[in-house]
DNA sequence: TTTAAATACCTTGCAACACAAAGTACTGAA
DNA sequence: TTCAGTACTTTGTGTTGCAAGGTATTTAAA
């Protein structure tokens, strides 16, 4: 049995659960277009493939919480620059609560455990 | 559109991508048994539902993770009891140390939203 | 003795979604 | 005109949370 697998497996787990939350964040400081948003997150060791962020994106652009324009580029095609919505900054704000009292939740089990 | 939904859906995300971690954080400052861990994420606002918890439990047993007894009830059926294992206390330090990495990426990510 | 309520555990089917892999398209330099 | 770099997109697969429904045990009331 592979057990480095069971860590990685869990830490892709626990990056699903923030994912919309960490993009929602970036993107309400400023524009960005897809591969900067990956790049940012990977600054923070937070790896997600683009076959995770390109469709999260579409999915939000749906649900109403961000838009895009294209914009030219120096170097290269054109890039789809994702903006957050006044719905996503809404929905922004309840996904602060949520984070805040799930990070609680564990520091609280932490306590107990380590104690 | 159900804005609710969107919030509800990503707390469910949220939960879990840390579900296993605090579970395995329970036992391992005490044997219980499934409804008891039900009752004590709960307590902490963590809402999972029966048909989560069980076959989580059945393949953290698989994977060595975790053990069980059964042992009779003053009130009601015989309980299965779960116990960490040695690797479980092995994997549980890795999804601290994931736990850790996490939270700190999201702190500095909202430090530079909410400067 | 039968019925009901409480407790506990388990299974099935569905839907959401992260990701690897493969593909399209634009640009500029060799 | 070929290649490398950048950017966006799609498909198929595997994992897994959960609602819903089910089984089994115990105790107590009717």
């Amino acid at each position: 049995m592979d057990n480095t697998g069971i860590i990685e497996n869990n830490k892709t787990q626990m990056r699903r659960g923030v994912l919309e939350y960490s993009i929602l964040l970036i993107l309400a400081s400023g524009d960005e277009y897809a591969s900067s948003i990956i790049q940012k997150l990977k600054d923070v060791n937070i790896i997600v493939a683009e076959g995770t962020t390109y469709p999260l994106l579409i999915r939000l652009k749906k649900l109403g919480l961000l838009n895009y324009r294209w914009e030219e580029s120096t170097q290269g095609p054109p890039r789809k620059y994702y903006m957050i919505t006044e719905l996503g900054r809404q929905q922004l704000a309840g996904l602060d609560a949520a984070w805040e009292e799930l990070s609680s939740a564990i520091e609280s089990i932490r306590k107990v455990t380590y104690r």
